[in-house]
DNA sequence: ACCTGAACACCGTTCAAGT
DNA sequence: ACCTGAACACCGTTCAAGT
């Protein structure tokens, strides 16, 4: 079952391993048992394990970098448009559907690294455009972006953390995404 | 050389490889290497790797949660506390000596979720009591403790992720605990 | 009491062989 | 073109044997 697997079938679900349980997770053996095939078959669409890691990083960078910023700048008001950021960011974290704390844990791994950086590099520069858009001023807008993007990192990891907890639930999500709005917003109309 | 080799010798080396590289460098036979000692050596004082990764994450809490928070109580000015926690535990993460990285991304290992929630939840509880000493309303001080905590966790990870870039340095370290610092004292004199 | 060294199971990797 | 299956190196684990 499952015949003709592709390249983006072993990234796919590498990639939902690294969200749910790290790098090391990201394993030819077990992703053979779980898509139904032999690790012969991967050495067919990759020459080796760090090939996969390096697929799943591009894409990870693609989806949660690249492609949520496209969806993001659709939004015209620039108000509107740090809102939709924070909920659509927060919502993915709450999923767990985030490979950022997989990412980061990580970090030092050099074949991590320089992925890491970019994107990191990259998201603050959207936050930072996007305070702009909204009327803050050019040096404080670099650092409202490198604070909320600490406070997006930091409730995913709460999410992570304290799952049965009472962050589990879709009022708490609700309520948190108001608290990043509200550090959002009034910071933006401030300055 | 290195004879004798106590539990605590190898859980202090596992807590440094947990901090630099994540869970999945918490393995016997690197560490036997880094101690000059073989593995066997190892099954002496641990059953198994599973012992060792309990009493790993017991010092990570011991440490970074019970002696730093004895630590902060020594200081008298309830505002003064809430800064010298922000500059310790910023200043560790810098430093990369913390392991919450390392944690946050196994948080879905079953040995590693009871430690993480435990630490999350004291921590929390902390950060509330001390904003109530600072005179913040109980609801609102809740929310404050979550909102803080979520900055200096993903300060830590800002750091880590972007270790060549500007963040790095002793003066933007000051900046970024400054932000922290900006965030906490006024949301704590106001409400 | 504390450690070595050899043994075996698991995952990364290779490769000849199959369809 | 795409995959299997057997082979071998690495790390977790066991254990008899050493001091």
């Amino acid at each position: 079952m499952a015949m003709g697997l592709s390249r983006a079938d072993w990234t796919e679900a590498a990639l939902d391993a690294l969200a749910q349980d790290g790098l090391g997770a990201v394993a030819i053996d077990p992703l053979a048992r779980r898509l139904g095939a032999t690790k012969g078959s991967f050495y067919w669409h990759f020459a080796n394990r760090d090939e996969l890691i390096a697929a799943v990083l591009e894409r990870w960078e693609q989806r949660d970098t690249i492609e949520l910023v496209a969806e993001i700048d659709k939004i015209e008001d620039p108000r509107e448009r740090l809102v939709g950021l924070a909920r659509i960011a927060l919502g993915q974290a709450a999923r767990g559907a985030d490979a950022q704390a997989g990412v980061l844990a990580a970090a030092s791994d050099p074949r991590v690294a320089p992925a890491l950086a970019r994107v990191t590099t990259t998201r603050l520069a959207v936050l930072e455009r996007l305070y702009r858009d909204v009327g803050v001023e050019p040096e404080a807008a670099e650092r409202h972006a490198r604070l909320t993007y600490a406070i997006y990192v930091g409730m995913s990891d709460l999410h992570r953390a304290v799952p049965q907890a009472a962050l589990r639930s879709a009022a708490d999500l609700e309520a948190d995404i108001e608290l990043m709005v509200d550090m959002l917003v009034p910071a933006a109309s401030g300055a």
